[in-house]
DNA sequence: CACAGTTATCTCAACGTTGAGATTATCAAT
DNA sequence: ATTGATAATCTCAACGTTGAGATAACTGTG
């Protein structure tokens, strides 16, 4: 079987022979199927009347435990998002009763996002459902792939320096 | 060794230890790759004053072979993205003289787009430069890794129904 | 205690994509 | 030939992100 990244890697082959475009194999792949993924998600959370951007600082804040808040810096990286960004989306999110603003008694600067009571209701919700439908999308690797699979992007991330949350 | 992702599923674990979130370190771990290859590349291309879209759509028309042209249609299916904004993206290359738009004779509903030769060279000059920083992204990984990991990831795309470019 | 440097968040203009609708052309069937 | 359905591209308003700058607060040094 091959896929569309195959029939690249074939062209190139084809018109530039000397060049080895091994790479584009890999970061090809990565990219078409983080834009795959990133529309089932979508269609999934669509469903429940979610963005799935909501429901990835929810989900982050409620895995965070009790109390259930993170700065808005700490929800920014973990996102991987600009400062702007987050500001818009936790502006919205409170406005729709899943996320209130909490002064930090011990930084000013600070704002920390608490998941409200609405909030954690949706996400206990849907973590359930939301994790089944992801391994409906990857049902294609067995036990032992999966495994092996996750080793190897493990690896990457690390060696690109991916910064940890707090 | 362990990285951003390993620190979600443990944090799921404490959490929520009856749900089996195993699908996130493998979905979580594309979309975080994707993101920062993303960067990486970016950067790459700022330094020869290039956006990446632009390499990409020059590179699909390179790689096509001669006459080095394809429909509007075949290039927004291959960068998958909607036909807005492939017809942004040619008008801005056509306006810095990398593509240009031939009136397609068979099918006058049709635009072929086609590299022009600066287009071309900008290509020929960049595609090894442009892989050997990509194979250097990709250093981690082993030949046998590399291998493994490229069939399986090619395994997921076929079952998310990749559709392939013509 | 004051100063300089750093950090956290918010503001906002510029920019690019989406998605629906408009336009023009092709195709199939009659 | 004509009609209806389908297809290719372009247009454009709505929307969200980026990235730089503004504001306010914290930190450490002298």
């Amino acid at each position: 079987m091959s896929d569309a990244v195959d029939l690249v890697l074939a062209q190139w082959g084809r018109e530039r022979p000397d060049v080895d475009v091994w790479p584009m194999g890999i970061v090809g792949r990565i990219s078409r199927l983080s834009r795959l993924l990133d529309i089932r998600l979508k269609e999934f959370f669509a469903e429940h009347d979610l963005e799935r951007w909501e429901f990835d600082v929810m989900a982050t804040l409620r895995r965070s435990g009790p109390p259930y808040e993170l700065t808005a810096g700490a929800l920014n990286r973990a996102a991987m998002i600009t400062s702007g960004a987050i500001t818009n989306r936790i502006d919205r999110m409170a406005k729709r009763g899943l996320v209130e603003r909490v002064p930090d008694e011990t930084d000013r600067r600070s704002v920390r996002v608490r998941l409200t009571e609405r909030g954690w209701e949706t996400v206990e919700k849907l973590v359930g459902p939301h994790t089944e439908n992801e391994a409906l999308l990857l049902a294609a690797l067995g036990p032992r792939e999966r495994d092996r699979l996750a080793g190897t992007l493990r690896d990457l991330l690390e060696s690109l320096g991916d910064t940890s949350l707090d």
